[in-house]
Formats: C-alpha cells, sequence, structure tokens
DNA sequence: GCATGCAATGACCAGCCAGTCAGTCTACCA
DNA sequence: TGGTAGACTGACTGGCTGGTCATTGCATGC
C-alpha cells in the first residue's frame, strides 16, 4: 500500500513538473532566461510561485530542465531516424530533416536554444551540454566517416569540423524559419539543403 | 576660438566613448548582457558610474553601441576584401576569410554578438541589427546571383538561401574555434569550408 | 589668485525579483 | 465528524543594480 501510494504521488509529481517546464519554455522563448520572472512561470502553469519551488530548487533549475527536456527529445529523435535509414546519403537527409521538423514542432524549445545555447551559453551552461552538443556533432562524423569507407564521400573532408558544419547549416536554416524569413516550406528547405551538401561531400560529385 | 575649442571637447569625448566602449565590450563578452553591470563596464574603463551615464544614457545603449562598433568593422572589411576579390570563387573565399580572421582578431566583439545576436535576441535588438544582418547575407547573396549570370554557379540554387547558409556555415566554423573545438589552424578552416562549398555550389562540380 | 564652468564622482534611491515560510486548504482515513 | 499529512499559497524580505544628482576638483581665462 505505501508503495502503491509512492507511486501515486511521484505520477502527481511527475505531472506537476511537466507543467511547470511546459509553462517556462514558453515563458523563456518570449524573454529569455534573465527576462522571465519565476512568478510569470508560475503564472502560466496556473500555480502559485510557492509550489515551483517544491519542485524545483531554482529558476535556473527549472531552465537548465526545460532546455534538456527539449534537447534529448531532438537527440533521440535524430538518432532514431538516422538509424533506421539505410544509406549515408539517405542518413544525412534524416539528420536534415528530423532536425528542421522537431525545430517546427518545437519552436519555444528552439527559441531558447537558440538564444542562449551559444558559446557564452554553452560556457555558462557548462560540460553537461557541451557533451549533448557534441554527441550529435558526432553522430554525424560517425555516418560521414562511414560513408568515406564506403567511397561515397570523399576522403579528403575532415569528418569532425565537417559534422559540425552540417550541423550549423541545418541551425542556419532553422533560424531563418523561426524568423519567418524563409519563404521556402520545410521541405524545400531541406532538399536545397541536402543538394548543397550532397555535392559538396560526395566522391563523384553529386 | 569656440570652434576649435569644441573639437577638442569633442574629440575626448569620443575618446571616452570608444574607452567605454571597449571595457564593455570586455565585460559583455565574459558576463552576457544581464550578468554585466555598469559599476563593473565604469570599473573596467577607469571610470566611475556617474561618468558613463555622461556619455551612454543607459546600459542598454551602451550594449548596442558596443554590438553595432564591431559589427559595421567586420562587415566594412568583408566589403572591401569582396570587392578586391577579381572572380566569383575568389569573392566566395575573401567572404569567409575575411570573417575568420575578423572573428580571431576581435574575440570579445564575436563573443557577444554569437551569444545574443540569435533570434530572440534578433527580435529583442530591433529592426536596426537585423538589417545589419542582412546586408551581409545580401552581399553575397549578389556575389552567387553575378555567379550564377557567369555560368559559372549552377542557376538551380536559390541564391537568398543560399546566402544565409553560406553565412551560418563560417559562424558555425567561428564558433569552434572560439571554442577550442578546432585543432586546424584558421587557413586550414578557410580551405576545407571554401572546398566543400565550392564543390556544392558550381556549375561544373569542383 | 580669483571666477567660471564643466568633467568626474560615488553615495544614494527606488524598483524589481528570487527565494522563504507561516499559514490555509483538502483529501483521506479512522 | 474529527484529525492528520502534505500539497499549496502568496505576502514578505533581503539583496542587488540601473540610474540620479549634489558635491568636488581641476583647467582655463582674466
Amino acid at each position: 500500500m505505501p508503495v502503491l501510494k509512492k507511486t501515486k504521488q511521484e505520477l502527481v509529481s511527475e505531472f506537476r513538473c511537466r507543467e511547470i517546464l511546459e509553462a517556462a519554455c514558453k515563458v523563456f522563448a518570449r524573454k529569455g532566461f534573465s527576462g522571465a520572472t519565476v512568478d510569470e512561470i508560475a503564472e502560466a502553469a496556473g500555480l502559485a510561485k510557492g509550489t515551483v519551488y517544491l519542485y524545483f530548487r531554482s529558476k535556473r533549475e527549472i531552465y537548465l530542465a526545460a532546455l534538456k527536456r527539449g534537447f534529448t527529445g531532438l537527440i533521440d529523435e535524430t538518432r532514431r531516424n538516422m538509424e533506421a535509414a539505410p544509406t549515408t546519403a539517405a542518413k544525412l537527409k534524416a539528420f536534415i530533416t528530423t532536425r528542421l521538423r522537431y525545430a517546427e514542432e518545437n519552436r519555444d524549445f528552439v527559441a531558447i536554444y537558440h538564444a542562449e545555447f551559444s558559446n557564452v551559453g554553452m560556457a555558462y551552461l557548462g560540460k553537461e551540454f557541451r557533451h549533448l552538443y557534441l554527441q550529435q556533432a558526432r553522430a554525424l562524423e560517425a555516418v560521414l566517416r562511414e560513408g568515406c569507407e564506403q567511397g561515397c564521400i570523399r576522403r579528403s573532408l575532415p569528418a569532425g569540423a565537417l559534422g559540425l558544419v552540417v550541423y550549423e547549416m541545418t541551425r542556419g536554416l532553422i533560424m531563418q524559419r523561426l524568423l519567418g524569413w524563409s519563404r521556402a516550406t520545410s521541405d524545400e528547405d531541406t532538399e536545397f539543403l541536402f543538394d548543397l551538401l550532397w555535392k559538396g561531400v560526395s566522391a563523384d560529385g553529386g
């Protein structure tokens, strides 16, 4: 019985945490870390400030949790889709597609991520996030290396740097879409980027 | 005589402004906009806080001025070097080279720029900076269009989106260098990026 | 050496907000 | 119905910091 009760408590607790994080995501996306107040987050979650502090120790902890939540979601989805793709080209395309779609579906997270997750932000956020960032670039790197071995990607390219550059290219496109600068559909953007990239990296020039 | 005196005053005023902006750049680069205090900036400039407010109306104004200073410097240098380059390929290379070198020489500015000049930052900073950002991408766009007309760049690429993507690619490399993740020299990075890009965009595949 | 004005100062103020905690409410059980 | 646990509340506080302004001190001209 106490076990069952504890489980129920845990469920409620998890629910509250998710509620708070979703509210926080919205608020942080609009106002940034410093601009957002815990009162606003609490209100957006339909709770009092004190309640928020029952589930998180500090504003910073909320922020990091919200960021991590969106980030691991993105990473998991990207990995899944890349693994399911059969060829190097398809994996590369899966990487781009997944990221563009995820950005479309999680605008608040992407806004936070792009706003603060840059060089200074990285240093500020600590090693855990650097690790998450590099994890994605390395997944790409592995795929590109594999392509080299199979002979479909030219060997002269440094796979490590390439992984990061491809990563940043998608970042650039995502940012444009977020700002409403891109008039193309998500699919058109994906096609364009993949085409450009594949011509650049493939051994036979396209 | 009053004219001469005014000129002298203006010189002092300009000198102070520059002093403050240089100090501000250092502080903002380390702490971000919200983390930095005006007292810190004043101290870094060897002045009292009140003095800073003789030259700038607010913290925000200091920030924007520091950002604008670095930004227009970068834009001017990039344009100069691109104009001096004879061919489309050389112009593209000049764009990459200039940006990587400028980033190397103005680390504080680049840190601020990358930390805050992203989507939320853009909205926050206002139209003027959006204009400056787009100005650079458009300069690239023009060069790429010219390349299309001359037949050295394939026509199927949307020059607008391409300009922004190239812009973001250099951004990615700069960020890596800033974080110390790139073990390559600046020249090697330039070469790599140009090679990749040129293969991707050129009409004859390299 | 005196008068003038202007750059510079830094103590001060007012508002904001993260984080606290004494008290309330509610669900549940005996 | 009365009692308890613990979830929830929101008024409050302490510290911080952007911005002000009365005062100081210095350079310049007479």
